[in-house]
DNA sequence: CGGTACATTTACAGATCAGTAAAGTTTACA
DNA sequence: TGTAAACTTTACTGATCTGTAAATGTACCG
């Protein structure tokens, strides 16, 4: 069976199922999009079925047609997720970052972006990681998956920076950028991105600096 | 108003006050205990009234004749818990470490011991700000409010640490501690408490390195 | 002993939960 | 225009949700 989930493969789609009325998407996708924001805004248990009927303008038992469960849905709707996060922040990433070293702050200007966001609304893996946490939990893996990727993008750059311990920095990092989303959402303290940034800097300066250069 | 919930008071309060609000203490202290497991384990949307009285031992009825909504025993319980985890956590921060750079450091080890704890199932506060995402709603006030407390703490440390800036310094170990507990919780990388640990080193020692004697 | 305060069990209300069945309507396309 | 797939509405299941009512049980206390 092909695997129409995946966002990226629904360009591949024959153009006559998307035709007709505006050039209207599939019906599906549509689906996940809509339920994608639903989630997002409401969470996951607080959000019923019946809610998406509601809001997303497809029947329940269309929605049962494209998914078999709930958790399928979700599953889903973080597939999306996950795509448009990452090539949002691997663009914000590339663009106008000559070097590794720049590349590695920009994901600290791009979190910045996303926090100053009036609609922000927090990192929805952590939350839906949080929402099902037993580590067996597809949507608990699939969430995991998603923070594995950008800290594997983020070892890469480290690799490339020149640094002595690129996987300890990238960790490093990914650490940073973590706990900015989380004060972020609870709204603790000031400009989390820009907290993260300066710390970012100290740490890339110390692991660009050769070892008999330090103190 | 005085804040009976709050279980450091309950023992400041008459007991005449107690038998005018239909209140003991101990039952109603028990129910709060045991909730906080079943919370805590199961999250809050996913544990229903009903769990509970199985859970707790408690008829429904006497729950609700102590709260009178599910919201205000949501919020008996994380008060318990983030009376417990800052006693834990500030007297881990104390016990052996005479400077308040080590002090500050030990809030590592102390994460290090929590995430190996066999039922580690992270941060209870993170989850209730994820599950209830409106900044408006009490229970995410609530958990903010506990982040808010701990960063209160570590900033004081830091500022009799002698660092030149204080307060970046701890907003910035605030983010690196936030950051290891969101990794942990995904099992994403490896020992996040001794990767953040490695980068406060890094952020204390500069913080305390004169201005002059840096490169 | 009798009264009061609190706890209990049992049952229920009304809403909502995930998920299904049946049958009618729209759409795509040959 | 015929046909099949896709989509719809309507109605339903049985479970579970928060919260309540009523009757009963029980421990303390004058």
């Amino acid at each position: 069976m092909v695997n129409i989930d995946f966002p990226g493969a629904l360009i591949y789609l024959p153009i006559s199922s998307l035709r007709k009325r505006n050039m209207r998407p599939n019906k599906r996708d549509e689906l996940v999009r809509k339920a994608l924001k639903v989630f997002y805004r409401n969470g996951f248990h607080a959000t019923g079925m019946d809610k998406l009927v509601v809001e997303t303008g497809v029947s329940k038992t269309s929605m049962y047609k494209h998914f078999r469960t709930k958790e399928e849905l979700i599953l889903a709707a973080l597939r999306l997720r996950d795509e448009n996060f990452r090539n949002w922040l691997y663009r914000r990433m590339e663009e106008g970052a000559d070097t590794p070293k720049a590349q590695l702050l920009a994901m600290f200007d791009a979190l910045g972006e996303w926090f100053s966001e009036p609609e922000f609304q927090g990192c929805m893996f952590i939350k839906a990681s949080a929402e099902y946490q037993n580590p067996k939990d597809p949507i608990h893996v699939q969430a995991a998956e998603h923070k594995r990727l950008i800290s594997e993008h983020i070892r890469e750059i480290a690799r490339a920076s020149g640094a002595h311990d690129p996987e300890d920095l990238s960790d490093q990092l990914m650490v940073l950028a973590e706990g900015a989303i989380v004060l972020s959402v609870m709204n603790v303290g000031g400009d989390q991105a820009a907290i993260a940034k300066r710390a970012a800097i100290a740490l890339i300066e110390r692991a660009l600096t050769p070892h008999d250069l330090q103190g």
